[in-house]
DNA sequence: CAATTTCCCATGATATCCCATAAATAACCA
DNA sequence: TGGTTATTTATGGGATATCATGGGAAATTG
């Protein structure tokens, strides 16, 4: 399944042209080529993902009261969401209202999180990343391939 | 699964490549899995990892609120990973942002530690074993078949 | 037709590949 | 066993390919 990773640093032109990092290219070539933007919704950033969790998000939707709130929420975040053709050269253009909602500037930073990527303005990634590098939480993360067992309280 | 051991003083040179050591990619070809670099969250160091882990993380992240900040914790360990090709001469390249951040000169150690390995500055991994190998903790350490117990809290 | 978007090409920077050498290790054979 | 020959490994240098990005021409849209 698709895994997006590591962190890019690219600049958009006056158009509004922004080059894809190549090796996230290649991971969404070899899903189904199709990528959709959509603003978070908790963060000032955008989300690129594939078209096929798109699907996976549209099945969820399936699955619930159609009338709940929880079910209006997804259902806002597919109507937010953009289709970007990716052009002969690698890059996408990005809608006036994408940009403002992240606040980009010329200066624009990929970041790959798993299943998805994010957006950001290079400025206001470097605050946020640096927030969550420096708390205890992340300092303490550690990597198991099993899971942790509890400790007993004291 | 991947068993990464003993340690290994290799040089990198002008254009930021290094020689991993062979038993190292003997490991990573029978995992065949590809070769992840990221930074230690609390050591100086890099870790190198099989693939394999970061999507375990993905799945993890999966199984989150997305919006937590739990998720963000693990989301920016993904931002923070390199995907490393090994070349045909069996070396990575180092971007500068991992450079910086494990404060890498010229001689870099690489180290086995099990499921993963660390890159260190040499110099910097011979004060920090030294501390290690110097604790009474170490000389008292004793190899169990069965996993150690959790101690309880103060 | 005007505004915008898509396509095509040029360029510099960077990363990847290919080969050469030398050291270290392993294999071999008398 | 001792000495010699092969392999593997680490590392340097140079050639090639890839990538990001700017500019402009063609195509599309309303």
């Amino acid at each position: 399944m698709a895994l997006f990773l590591s962190t890019h640093d690219n600049k958009m032109d006056a158009k509004g042209r922004v080059s894809v990092p190549a090796p996230f290219r290649k991971v969404l070539a070899r899903a189904d080529n199709g990528l959709i933007l959509y603003p978070s919704p908790d963060k000032h950033c955008l989300i690129g993902c594939t078209e096929e969790r798109m699907e996976f998000i549209a099945e969820t939707i399936d699955q619930m009261d159609q009338n709940s709130e929880e079910a209006a929420v997804y259902m806002q975040l597919m109507a937010s969401a953009h289709p970007a053709n990716i052009d002969s050269d690698g890059r996408i253009m990005l809608s006036a209202s994408l940009i403002a909602y992240a606040g980009l500037s010329a200066a624009v930073t990929f970041t790959g999180v798993g299943r998805d990527f994010q957006i950001w303005d290079t400025a206001q990634y470097a605050d946020y990343s640096a927030k969550i590098k420096s708390s205890t939480a992340f300092k303490q993360t550690q990597i198991r391939m099993s899971k942790p067992q509890h400790k007993e309280g004291s």
